[in-house]
DNA sequence: CTTGAAAATGTTACCGATAAAAATTACAAT
DNA sequence: ATTGTAATTTTTATCGGTAACATTTTCAAG
């Protein structure tokens, strides 16, 4: 079929091992004899078999990621900085899978690709009570790297962004626009759900208003859910004057179920999201969001990752790496003026 | 480290390959014995090496996916498609390139990719100059299937729109709202391209409109493309009164430059894209737009990579599958009512 | 010339599965 | 009991690399 090692060593009347060496830049063969593989490697287009070499090293150049929602372009940015990272110098290549917010669904992509692969990238679905599934993993020496969502109990390296700050600057932001009747669309049971839906509750109390449970529906972290719940919303009455919504998608449906209510958004209700999805600059209400490095966040899971797998020296710290969110004004929140 | 057939096969006092067999639904195995053999496999959580078995059956149920752009909603739903088709059933995982069209990179991408998989779905970038690539990957047996664009002189598998359809029903839809002036964004040497031009200046002969040159100019795929070419056709002046862009990020990227030259989309100019990008319902003016079904798109060739790779006699017809696009009205181009 | 250490190359075994061929067992028919 | 065939299992070889150890070559120093 293809061309191994044994036909180059046949040719040049050398062994295997020596051929090997030389393809793999060993320095323990002559630099005339590695000229002369290379020479002869080239002309035949020799491709170094990737499973017999995993076979025996145990290693694939796989990265597994594991992502709930592929359509959404805030993984879309996080799977192209990793992409980008993984290329660039260690030569990974990226094996996907969706767990489309299903835990059960999370579980089988990540036991199909722990096999598979050098190590994971996983933005959690799971709730905390799924968390010995990674400890096991880690414990038999699964690399894994949580990106977006954390997941309690499971320590191990990250790339988040402090989604209380998060929930926080979304909220003051309302606060300072002056409106005191604030609701809040609840994503998950993800720690990025919980974390904003804290910041909320911090930022209100921070400024005495205090907090009605009324105010906060339970959502979900997709465009439909947010559609779903701001309709039955609009049909229960008692809306409020703004919403902070858990992230970018629910908020967009959101808006939608107001449009289509013939609410104003921006005036009637407020509404501020968090991500800053792709094209929330171009509706036909440009979307108040809370921001953070995508590209980063993507570079920085693929580094740990590959950090750990070619860690020679038993573990090295878990990182954890914190992004810092900001604030993006745009026209939703009612603020009549557009971000530079 | 982990467990293997022999381990098995020690413990039961059998050889390897008799529980291998088990473990593969052989029917040369005693029923007896494979029950046997699946009680512990499933005790001890036996996960088969899939190097180990990739070595030796030169399959790695693994499916290459290169596509140009990832953060642009189309490819990602196209990948939706061909990664629900791929788990289903057939049991394969998904392994993505990005070419960025960049034609170097994707080859790049492919020549990685092909020793690690056991088929490509491509969406090629390349020009036809660098057909012979891929007719000689054909030649030595590596499985392609083309998807959304094809390549001249390369014959394989593949799922595309009728392009020249989708030039044809964005210009009449701008003929018949009484533009004489029709200008067109043309993209780079794809075929997609390529036909959308050619259905562009259909319609305007078939409408009596004669074909003019300077009507056309050159913009690429991409949204910063789309909004350089329009900003620089605004300089230029001597504007249209409509514009067919090759699609819809290049048609947002007008769209932009328009807004920020104080041209009121729709109204001063007239624009349709081509794709039905995610949210364009939902942009400042909904994009009027050409559509297909990119889930279809994604199935088909998952279903047709798949059946190539499975099918034992030779080679099943190179199937090509052509799916019809729709019109979907919506604001840009100036007709006054959004689509149901 | 030897000698000995360093440099270069070669040998053997193995990674964990499966293919192909060989061997054993089971069992009905004579 | 004997035979023959089908059913089941085992043996051996192999996929294409690399690790670990063994051997040969080279060449400066005595």
């Amino acid at each position: 079929m293809s061309v191994t090692l044994a036909d180059i060593a046949r040719e040049l009347g050398l062994s295997k091992m020596t051929v090997s060496r030389a393809i793999n830049n060993d320095p323990l063969v002559n630099e005339k004899t590695r000229e002369r593989v290379l020479a002869v490697s080239r002309r035949v287009n020799y491709q170094p078999n990737h499973f017999a070499r995993a076979l025996v090293t145990n290693r694939s150049f796989l990265i597994g990621v594991i992502v709930p929602d592929l359509m959404h372009s805030y993984f879309a940015e996080i799977m192209h900085g990793i992409s980008g990272y993984a290329r660039g110098g260690s030569n990974y290549q990226i094996v996907i899978g969706n767990s489309e917010e299903n835990i059960s669904r999370e579980i089988d992509e990540v036991e199909a690709l722990r096999w598979r692969t050098d190590g994971l990238i996983i933005a959690p679905t799971v709730p905390a009570s799924k968390a010995d599934v990674y400890r096991k993993m880690l414990e038999r020496g699964t690399k894994l790297v949580f990106i977006d969502r954390t997941l309690e109990g499971v320590d191990c390296p990250m790339v988040t962004t402090d989604n209380v700050e998060v929930g926080r600057l979304a909220t003051e932001h309302l606060i300072n626009l002056g409106h005191k009747k604030i609701g809040h669309l609840r994503g998950t049971s993800t720690s990025t759900s919980r974390e904003r839906l804290e910041g909320y509750k911090q930022a209100l109390s921070k400024n005495d208003i205090a907090f009605d449970k009324k105010l906060v529906r339970d959502c979900g972290l997709m465009e439909s859910e947010g559609y779903r719940a701001m309709r039955l919303w609009i049909e229960d009455g008692d809306l409020p004057t703004a919403t902070f919504a858990v992230n970018d998608p629910a908020a967009i449906g959101a808006m939608q179920a107001m449009s289509e209510a013939g609410l104003k958004v921006g005036k009637d209700i407020a509404v501020v999201g968090s991500g800053n999805i792709h094209y929330g600059d171009m509706l036909s209400v440009p979307l108040t969001t809370v921001s953070w490095s995508r590209s980063e966040m993507g570079q920085a899971a693929a580094r740990l990752l590959i950090q750990s797998i070619e860690a020679n020296n038993g573990d090295a710290a878990n990182q954890k790496v914190l992004l810092s969110p900001t604030l993006i004004v745009r026209e939703s929140c009612g603020a009549n003026f557009v971000n530079p």
